[in-house]
DNA sequence: CGTTTGTATGAAGAATTTATCATATGAAAA
DNA sequence: TTTTCATATGATAAATTCTTCATACAAACG
């Protein structure tokens, strides 16, 4: 079933620490692990393995530079998605979620 | 946090069931609870439950007619979503998924 | 070489999520 | 107003996912 191709793709995106991840390398660009350790403060193998199943989805890309290895978001895929779901949180979910009444939604905002 | 309502978001997104119940709804378009159950070969309360958490993040709408409940999907969010992740199989993902290769993928086809 | 630095991996316990059962509710029908 | 049909809900066991620790690997440097 195509479906468990989509679960695998939507749990990757529904965890914490792997929006984080995403978050950071929207707003600060290409990044090695380390430097994603600094700006996450999660461990560093907890990042590894989660660069890994964002990897695995292609929702990072991955280009080793000596012995480190530096990430990136997959723009042509992650933005229009998080666009979208800023999209639904405005008009649909005004009620339950304070946040976007304020308007500090996620990623529309960004570059 | 604006992550946690994103989490919220993917991980009700990334379940089969629910995507299953997604999928006859886009399908077949409203359909009563008993319809789901019947489409899906789901259990009633697991049908219920995980109707609940679709209609939490709006993913569905409801609309009650007598004792039936009938649900249908948010088509102005649900469908792009759907459309945005076909495209990204078909662009990133042709090496690991074979189902993508043979071009069934999952809502772009319909309607 | 041996060491250091940066990153990945496997395993296992902890935490979260799901499925299921039993039961509750609510609307219509008898 | 009892019964029936359609659906929802709470509790809990089962399954899945996450976090963390220890360790491994690989590149650069001394």
């Amino acid at each position: 079933m195509i479906n468990s191709s989509y679960k695998r793709f939507f749990t990757t995106l529904g965890n914490e620490n792997r929006l984080q991840i995403i978050h950071l390398l929207a707003k600060k660009g290409p990044q090695s692990v380390s430097q994603i350790v600094n700006g996450t403060k999660l461990e560093q193998s907890a990042v590894s393995h989660n660069l890994k199943r964002l990897l695995l989805c292609q929702f990072v890309h991955l280009k080793p530079n000596g012995k480190e290895r530096v990430y990136s978001i997959n723009k042509e895929t992650i933005k229009p998605l998080l666009t979208l779901m800023d999209k639904h949180v405005r008009e649909f979910c005004q009620k339950t979620c304070k946040k976007c009444e304020r308007g500090d939604l996620w990623i529309t905002q960004q570059q």
